[in-house]
DNA sequence: CCAATAATGATAGTATTACTATCTATAACA
DNA sequence: TGTTATAGATAGTAATACTATCATTATTGG
């Protein structure tokens, strides 16, 4: 039995939806190449299209830019990691054992789910880690937010939120603690691969290590 | 009595040093306004030329590009942070209240130091925020780290890493939780006034609510 | 099966960006 | 007074970020 897995993104995210037609999965799966390869400013729709085989203009007819195309990459990874979680986390109970396991999701290196024939995750996983918070990090964050770009995002974070309050009602700052976790399982993991001295993780470059340090961190100040 | 205050640049971070002219007074004046108003994509040396009455050709004998740029001001930051932090927690023997002030300190708006001339300090904070992380998030990020371009940001966080070795010996994780403080005093504040539904501080927009949140992680986390 | 429609390919063109080069004028300095 | 450093003015190039147009090829619905 072959499931392949599918993702519906927010319409607002794209002009015509790539995953409905092939030219538009090869704009997916060259540009999670390209910008895990060069990074998002080296990335252009010109070396794109020469990567695939068409035109630029052929580009422009599925996103309106590239810094749209980062958003949509991005959200369809929060989506995937949200299914993920869910798939994981089901049957669990004990909201500290589900926390834990969110924690390990999140801070692994992801490898290649081949229930999603056009999508690497590992390679996406990096980029999420150098270029997530590119996607908000703009003049534009407040259009894009009405526009409801980063919910993937926002549901994941209100996800864990909820599993932080099971595991101490009375702890008080739910949401920033899961958007803490969000974000440093990822910044740890870029420190301690380029700035490990912003780190104690050594050269070992264990996920373990990051997620020893985040479950410490949560576990630690969520404690009734 | 009038003190400048003069912050000493790493060679590499410019061509020819601003601090030692008029026009590259203007170049940091100018760069920091139009960075805050525009963000730093839709920064370029054509307009910073622009707005200082100068050419491109001017500006680029300063900084090789507007990336180094970024760099510099952000550098400059995090020496002037630095700077407040050793001010403000001198003769303070205990470093749980050491600790507390320097969170205070990474965490609180932060208004103009009439100390420095041509920096305003208020937006540089605000740039920080929003583009300070976009200094080290790239391919280069190595090869600027070799160059030293980091090392305000890394002396600040060894120092705060330090105090927290300080309250607790015994912590394992000293320096991963220094940057984490560094990194979500801005995100958390970049969050609040962006994305509010990513933390617990309401419409508020209180520094003390991002504040209390961090002490409570903070002294939970290191607790003995 | 044919006609209409949608998707793609091919090509061209524009404004802006990110530089580099050169030459002149001015200020500073020894 | 002559030399050097700094700045201003102008020009030019390659790449980027698009937009427009027209022909060609698939797809589909009657």
């Amino acid at each position: 039995m072959v499931i392949e897995l599918q993702i519906k993104m927010n319409e607002k995210l794209f002009l015509r939806n790539p995953e409905q037609s092939e030219l538009g999965k090869k704009i997916i799966m060259h540009s999670i190449q390209l910008i895990h390869k060069s990074g998002f400013e080296a990335f252009t729709f010109r070396k794109l299209a020469e990567d695939i085989g068409t035109t630029e203009a052929g580009v422009y007819r599925y996103f309106e830019n590239k810094h749209r195309l980062l958003i949509y990459i991005v959200a369809w990874y929060w989506t995937w990691l949200q299914y993920q979680v869910m798939y994981q986390t089901n049957n669990i109970n004990d909201p500290i054992v589900k926390l834990k396991m969110i924690i390990k999701l999140l801070a692994t290196t992801v490898e290649d789910d081949l229930s999603t024939s056009y999508v690497d995750e590992g390679l996406l996983h990096q980029i999420i880690i150098t270029e997530g918070s590119k996607t908000y990090l703009t003049k534009r964050v407040s259009e894009d937010n009405k526009d409801k770009l980063f919910k993937p995002y926002k549901d994941l974070c209100a996800h864990i939120a909820n599993i932080i309050k099971e595991c101490n009602p009375n702890y008080c700052y739910p949401k920033s603690l899961a958007s803490t976790i969000i974000e440093m399982a990822h910044f740890q993991n870029f420190f301690m691969n380029n700035l490990p001295s912003l780190t104690d993780f050594g050269q070992g470059k264990d996920d373990n290590s990051i997620i020893a340090f985040l479950d410490d961190l949560v576990f630690k100040t969520i404690a009734v």
